[in-house]
DNA sequence: CAGCGATCCTAACAATGTTCGGGACAGTTC
DNA sequence: GAACTGTCCCGAACATTGTTAGGATCGCTG
């Protein structure tokens, strides 16, 4: 397990900081702490760091891309009923109670918090794939239209936006999620 | 004319500071500037511009209401027809259009671009100002439920949001905007 | 055992927003 | 007109930021 070891030994080490970087960013805001603070909550240097990630946009793009994966998985293990309607309730439930649940989170997926910061190819992978599981998710139900998808994701993304930056922790626009899905719902069988 | 020059060379100056950072955020980004930059587009060095704004932030804060006051204006100028649809859809035109010209500006008006920004209370009042013109427009129109003017809002910043964010530049969501309206409308008579 | 590469450090750099202290000059007051 | 006062502007400096350079240590590999 020599040469195994020193690779996992560096991968848990990045690991390790992405989760300090996590719970930094939960705590003090996104863009809230800086590379020494990070480096000392690990037991490190700044400078050290750069063994792991080349740049702090670097760490930044391992935190948007684990986001997605999380979005991902959250879709996934969520079960759907049958009906049309129903389905789409719980698809946008799920999306919106997970994006609301980490203010930095949110931040770091749909707004461009962070000067300069441009998701690399593999991480920007991660969040065409969860746009491509919902494209799936309509198909199913009989909603093929892109223009539709477009419409939903701006819709979703609209009210997320509106509850976190307006009434962060609230229910205001969660309670409108029903209705907004039916008045979309409505909209496509015409 | 003399304590009044005073004080009114003082405003020019504050002006012109003020379009010089427009300008500057326009041109690099509304993050992509420096105050010893702004200083020396306006001919003067850094420390200087303190005279006229206590910190950066007081700059995209006077920088935000103006954005607020013109989105205002814009709202004022156009003249909207007499069919409620027709005018639901005059009013969605001009604030995406407006939303959509200068994305520097969006981004200072609704995304939270600026780490540690928060605008103060007089510039928030012009915010606010803009809603409550929407609101009244609303009850001409018959729309009177306060969760109908949430869902509004939600769906416009939606669709601002990702044309800018995923194409800017582009008509994508442009397309859409009619038809959002429609759906909308539409939800609303039942 | 020799060597080499990964890891971690201190020191330093350039750039940032901001503060300090002082100089120049216009306006007001005696 | 002289003295004062406050505004405007500057150079120098400070703390903090992300980042790089160069060197020491230590463990795995030949």
């Amino acid at each position: 397990m020599s040469t195994s070891s020193r690779t996992e030994r560096h991968q848990a080490t990045r690991e390790e900081i992405l989760s300090v970087a996590w719970a930094l960013s939960t705590e003090k805001g996104l863009t809230g702490w800086s590379l020494r603070e990070l480096a000392a909550a690990v037991g490190m240097r700044a400078p050290s760091l750069y063994v792991y990630f080349a740049a702090k946009d670097h760490i930044y793009d391992a935190m948007f891309r684990h986001s997605y994966e999380a979005l991902l998985d959250a879709g996934t293990s969520a079960d759907l009923p049958d009906d049309p309607r129903a389905r789409l309730r719980a698809i946008a439930g799920t999306f919106f109670d997970f994006a609301t649940d980490n203010p930095a989170r949110l931040q770091l997926m749909f707004w461009r918090v962070i000067p300069g910061f441009t998701p690399s190819p593999e991480a920007y992978a991660a969040s065409v794939q969860v746009v491509e599981r919902v494209r799936e998710a309509f198909e199913q139900i009989g909603i093929t239209d892109p223009a539709a998808l477009d419409l939903w994701t701006a819709l979703m993304s609209g009210l997320v936006t509106q509850q976190v930056s307006n009434e962060p922790g609230g229910e205001r626009w969660r309670r409108l999620l029903d209705d907004a899905v039916e008045m979309f719902a409505s909209a496509q069988v015409r």
